[in-house]
DNA sequence: TATGGGTATAACAAAAGGTTATAGGTGATA
DNA sequence: TATCACCTATAACCTTTTGTTATACCCATA
């Protein structure tokens, strides 16, 4: 039995609901269906009655939610004091300033009581994660790592698709989703070669059989927000970027030809310490 | 995390050894270790220094130990109390002979705490077992449901190779293993059409362009090991024949082009109680 | 220095777990 | 009663996980 389908079951019994459920644990709601099945299955009993206006516990049900929660509960503090035994040290993580200024810090908030101390450092360019990593100024680093050669422990973390930022008064703005034919002639403002965004851009132009047209190169990704949001260029960039433009004049598109994926993983020397770092910091958990 | 990977950690910290813990848990030795790697990862800890000469605790290790422990104990509890809130009923299974001598009582017996009166009936042919299912004589039956039309719930227990069985006085009882080539022509004792056993054996024989020799029908599979054992023929059986020829003289060699094996399933019109049969006896269990 | 017992890795097959798209049931409401 | 919003189930598909076999490599020891 998996943890996570208790954690899944808690959540479906208190919401009564499958759909409701799936959204509070992130997936959709014919997974959490099978998850469901699969958990009924296993026990060997059936927990819900299931309808169109929702879902019941069976008196198996009830016993399994009370229950549960205990086991759940045990399970997590066992885990806490497992981690807890590696001697505390200070961390170091290493990645793009997007990542530092988006997404970082709500990981590291998310987990709680770690006596750990966590300093991030940013960098334009893989081989400035590279030798950090090797040189051990930092103890992990978050990119992408598919295009580039190492032998380092790695955890894939999330996929993110890339978007069209365009100012709200470019002619694309109109439009629901863009293909390459809408903008392909159009300059773009690209951050430096030797970052994930970059290379990926580059591919999927590549692909189209087009020279990717640079308009500027803007090393610190902030600015090319800035950049479009005075209206003086266009942007091919990953949905995180998205987080950027609350209530600003920029818009994110969706690609319709734009198949490749930003992958950010963790990446570690010492495989222990990315254990660590990923079950400390990004292993979501209910 | 999988309870599965607690029950394989506590029993390779106890053989301190990844070999000797895979055998007691049925599993291959790779699969233990890619096991014990995920568990680690699950945990970000280290949970064994591994040697060329099998493998040690961590602290970490020692603690998991201890308190893995109970948690499984709740969980298994926790299993059985649910299992039991289920109406207790009187349970009649269908299988063939062979199973119900040398698996099923093994398979009940190993489930205790259960307030069920179990009955066992045996038929020669999928059509008893099928209409019996139907018509509610049986809960659950036991066979190679692959080539059987149906719509009932149905899950795989285990899949097994199969054997020629000859005297040892045979000639080829000299061999540690044979292939068609070696008995193609011989006449050989068979079970009656309509049980998996015969089904499969005939593929094989046509996977060879071959005809099946047929020397003797007969439906009670126990005489055909009289006859094998008489020196009066072979036969083609699966391995849990070999059940029978504890002291005997009777020989079960390998056939190394015998592509095909046995998938044994627990078939049930009901699936709530397919579930509960397949928790209550059929899952293996720690 | 061969050998046996131990773990790790590679390549592959099967099963599990996720996604989107879609069907079909139920109840509120126009 | 037609329709809509909302629920769960299923199908088709893809990715990841988990198992297998075959093989490499390490180390103690005879």
């Amino acid at each position: 039995m998996k943890t996570e389908w208790l954690e899944s079951f808690i959540e479906t019994a208190k919401t009564k609901s499958l759909s409701k459920a799936s959204e509070q644990l992130h997936m959709t709601q014919p997974a959490l269906s099978k998850q469901m099945r699969k958990l009924e299955e296993d026990l060997g009993v059936t927990l819900f009655i299931r309808s169109a206006t929702g879902v019941e516990l069976t008196s198996a049900g009830e016993i399994l939610l009370q229950e549960g929660e205990s086991i759940l509960s045990s399970v997590h503090s066992l885990q806490k004091k497992l981690v807890s035994t590696q001697e505390a040290c200070d961390l170091t993580i290493g990645t793009w300033q997007s990542m530092a200024a988006f997404y970082l810090p709500y990981q590291l908030a998310s987990a709680k009581d770690h006596n750990r101390h966590i300093d991030i450092k940013t960098s334009h360019h893989y081989y400035d994660l590279l030798e950090q990593l090797e040189s051990n100024k930092i103890d992990g680093a978050l990119f992408d790592d598919r295009e580039v050669q190492h032998t380092y422990w790695s955890k894939l973390l999330f996929k993110e698709d890339f978007y069209l930022f365009v100012n709200d008064q470019h002619p694309l703005a109109e439009k629901e989703n863009v293909s390459f034919e809408d903008f392909k002639e159009e300059p773009i403002v690209v951050l430096p070669p030797g970052c994930d965004v970059r290379t990926l851009v580059e591919k999927a132009y590549n692909r189209h059989n087009l020279k990717i047209p640079i308009g500027n190169e803007i090393e610190f990704a902030q600015s090319i927000m800035g950049f479009i949001s005075a209206n003086l260029g266009i942007s091919i960039l990953p949905e995180i970027f998205m987080r950027h433009l609350q209530s600003s004049n920029i818009k994110a598109l969706p690609i319709t030809d734009f198949k490749f994926k930003r992958e950010i993983s963790l990446v570690a020397k010492n495989p222990d310490v990315g254990k660590m770092l990923y079950t400390l910091f990004f292993k979501t958990r209910s």
